[in-house]
DNA sequence: GTCTATAACGGGATAGAC
DNA sequence: GTCTATCCCGTTATAGAC
């Protein structure tokens, strides 16, 4: 358990275990406490580490939220049913229906409404990453990469099935999906009474083909 | 010109021009280097002050930050032909066409693509601004009800006159605008290859009737 | 009223002992 | 691997000259 799994080798992998816990403990202080206030020093508390003692697992602050960002990217792929990881790769069969991608994708998002914390680390993050030189940068980069990938491909069969209009190509219709999915985070972050999962629904609504709505 | 204009007296208005002034320089310095790298001393630099000496015109940095967006608002509700201010309130005549509302929306967009530096502080802003406490969240909240309030009158009217769908109420496709605006920066700030203004304009398409396209 | 200078505070990162 | 101590940098607050 403590040398196994993810690490390469025990003196590479330092401490894959005290990793994942520092992780799990960090990311109850972001959702519990928010972005702000989620120092280093009250997560490294948390973990009951110093501060020096939680960087000794995580270069620096920014990539110990960007872990704890991939982490939760890992459940929600598998909520979605994707075949792999969306920070890494997919490697799933698309032959998903587009209904069943609404519901799903509709319950992550209700999902996000319930951590807060999380949903203002991600979009935090999302910003930060636009230099090139953000830690993040890279994860953001393939995360939308995979992301519209996977929605491009259901998207396109359902609008040669004739379910979905074809009066917007499929990679559009997909930057589409992730525009309104990060920006209703931004309305609902300043205003809670939002639904989001509502407006991301109008969004498949829109889409969908006169007869099957 | 020193005391006039905005201020309401010459000792209320603490050096209406100079703030002006220092406005402008903090946005060329946010323009040009973006929010990185955008501290109160490098803002007080570019207008030649120190750093206190900057922030006896503004309370905080974050203040400064709000009123550099407003001032753009101000640039851009006029662009958009508005009878107001989307800070402040909107008295101008809402019998606008969609025709007319796309095409300056898309203008309006396309200018964003020109100052990197603005739309990374707006970004970054709305995110902070989540936060009740921050200076800006009273600007990022009436500024979105004031724009959704002013696309809804606009589609509304579309759709009673069956050029836009009724699919989706008017309020919902304000949100759905709304969002798709935030979020496709986010995606531009990370590729600038993105085409903000072809996004923006598909959600156009796909709300207009189908003879109207 | 406006400015310069300087100090206080907080957060992240680093060096080096154990 | 974990700690303490320290350093650096950015924001904010204050004292006092002009």
């Amino acid at each position: 358990m403590t040398e196994g799994g993810t690490g390469r080798r025990g003196s590479y992998a330092k401490g894959v275990a005290k990793r994942e816990e520092i992780l799990e403990r960090a990311l109850d202080v972001v959702a519990r406490e928010g972005y702000r206030g989620a120092s280093v020093k009250e997560m490294a508390d948390a973990a009951g580490l110093s501060q020096a003692g939680l960087l000794h697992y995580f270069d620096s602050k920014e990539e110990l939220f960007t872990e704890i960002l991939r982490k939760r990217d890992e459940l929600d792929s598998a909520r979605l049913g994707l075949g792999g990881d969306l920070s890494r790769g997919l490697n799933g069969p698309a032959d998903r229906e587009v209904r069943d991608l609404r519901a799903d994708y509709l319950s992550v998002i209700r999902g996000n409404a319930e951590v807060p914390g999380l949903v203002h680390l991600f979009a935090r993050l999302s910003v930060d990453a636009a230099d090139p030189e953000h830690p993040a940068h890279r994860f953001f980069s393939t995360r939308g990469r995979n992301l519209r990938g996977f929605f491009a491909a259901v998207v396109a069969e359902g609008q040669s099935a004739g379910r979905i209009t074809d009066r917007v190509d499929a990679d559009t219709l997909a930057r589409l999906f992730q525009a309104v999915a990060d920006g209703i985070q931004l309305q609902w972050m300043l205003d809670p009474e939002v639904d989001m999962a509502a407006t991301v629904d109008a969004l498949f609504t829109l889409l969908t083909s006169e007869g099957n709505a």
